[in-house]
DNA sequence: GTGTTAATGTCGAAA
DNA sequence: TTTCGACGTTAACAC
């Protein structure tokens, strides 16, 4: 188990090297001064300069300059890569199909080839995820609210599966859309779409009961009769914090925000 | 100008290596047999294999195996690279704030290790994005509707600034959400927040046109009369295709889709 | 800095 | 295969 390495490579016996690193499923890095052209759901051009192009043999093809996160072109597992050499460069190409997509790197030089024989430890142990946030609830249902029952999770209704249905205390179904971390105005959207295809499917009017004329006559009464006689389907959104503009669409929606961390303080 | 390399190094070259090319502003690769472990926004730890470490001089910091295009672990631009030898291993930490981060590579073999000078060419020219889209539609607005006419881009509105603003061939205002490829429903959330956000903006009641008084006079004149006198705000969806789902929502909005691609066929 | 949206997003799961 | 939503999304841009 040893890396290959080839420094200041012809053409020729890199072309070689990668056939033979390809054909052993290695992890493959070439450094080298090249331009890449990338042609699929979109298209791109980017001219002479170093960069090091990794080729994996699952198919991923990643091209990376000395910034950023993201690689400045790539190719997607489930391409295939080949190499040939062209022109007088050596061209590494690599495709796939649904959607027909092309990466092609031409190095006018490669300073390094590393062909490395990986083994191991692709197991990645991932905590604070918004599963944990549901399990946290699950466990502790008054975190949303006293007398808040779950009854379900990923509850399917006709705008895809809620994160967790349940009952309040006075029995008004809840629909809680999890977020594990600060969210904008679209999980709000994406709340209301539940909510509003719970209130069909059980037949409940979406606008608030009316409540307005009948309870300057007698609030007090209304209070409390309005709150047993009549159902209301309610959505809350359970996330560390809301932007103000979300909190503007939850209020106009009439929804709930509760603050809560995807793992506990401590 | 040359690739500096070293194969199975010990610790304490490996040490040396990395922070002389920390100082030159290197892009570094090494690669070993190393554990990995997170802790920022989530936490997450990874035992013992062959994985590719990428450290930029701009801070990033790339985790990759065999499989995938995305790193199995990573720090953005901006972190601070340090290294050490820790209880026989070497040990690459980089951390960040806001949010406070930390990954840490922790090596008992580096089978190489390498540093690479990189110069030039960053510069890339990518097509098919949805300026492209915009572009497009501004030369050609018929390509929306016969006598569609562009106003305004990135009109800003309480709900964010909508793709193009403009008005029909009757006067209405119409809202144009543009979207580089398939879209689901919500799109057509973003596109009604706009419209929405427009029509309050106008005082323009979101349902059947309010002709109100002059209407109720005169009904025959006003089917008519109605077309060309009731201002109604419209949403217009530009896209390749539209999911099922977002169609029946397009539908109940009364939005219109004009299928788009973002650049001209071939 | 926060807020909002695009992206060749990627990725995984379910229908 | 397509669809859908999460993601340590990342990245760019406006405020």
């Amino acid at each position: 188990m040893t890396v290959t390495s080839l420094h200041d490579p012809s053409h020729r016996e890199a072309l070689w090297e990668l056939e033979a690193a390809f054909d052993r499923g290695d992890l493959i890095s070439v450094f080298g001064r090249c331009t890449v052209s990338y042609e699929g759901r979109a298209a791109s051009d980017l001219g002479s300069g170093d960069r090091l192009l990794l080729l994996k043999p699952d198919g991923a093809a990643l091209v990376h300059t000395d910034e950023g996160r993201t690689p400045v072109n790539w190719q997607p597992p489930g391409s295939e890569h080949r190499a040939a050499v062209r022109e007088g460069r050596l061209r590494v190409r690599s495709t796939r199909t649904n959607p027909d997509e092309t990466l092609t790197v031409r190095f006018s030089d490669v300073h390094q080839l590393s062909a490395m024989p990986v083994t191991g430890g692709r197991d990645l142990e991932l905590h604070g995820s918004e599963e944990d946030l549901r399990t946290r609830i699950l466990q502790r249902p008054d975190l949303i609210e006293p007398g808040f029952e779950p009854r379900e999770t990923e509850r399917p209704s006709s705008a895809g599966p809620m994160d967790v249905f349940g009952v309040d205390a006075d029995g008004n179904p809840v629909v809680v859309e999890l977020k594990r971390r600060r969210v904008g105005p679209d999980a709000v959207g994406q709340l209301a779409r539940y909510v509003r295809a719970l209130r069909e499917e059980l037949g409940i009017d979406g606008n608030a009961p009316e409540v307005g004329e009948s309870e300057a006559t007698d609030p007090v009464a209304d209070t409390t009769d309005a709150a047993d006689a009549a159902i209301e389907v309610r959505g809350v959104l359970v996330a560390p914090s809301v932007t103000d503009r979300a909190a503007e669409r939850l209020a106009d929606r009439g929804f709930d925000h509760v603050a809560l961390e995807p793992t506990a303080e401590e």
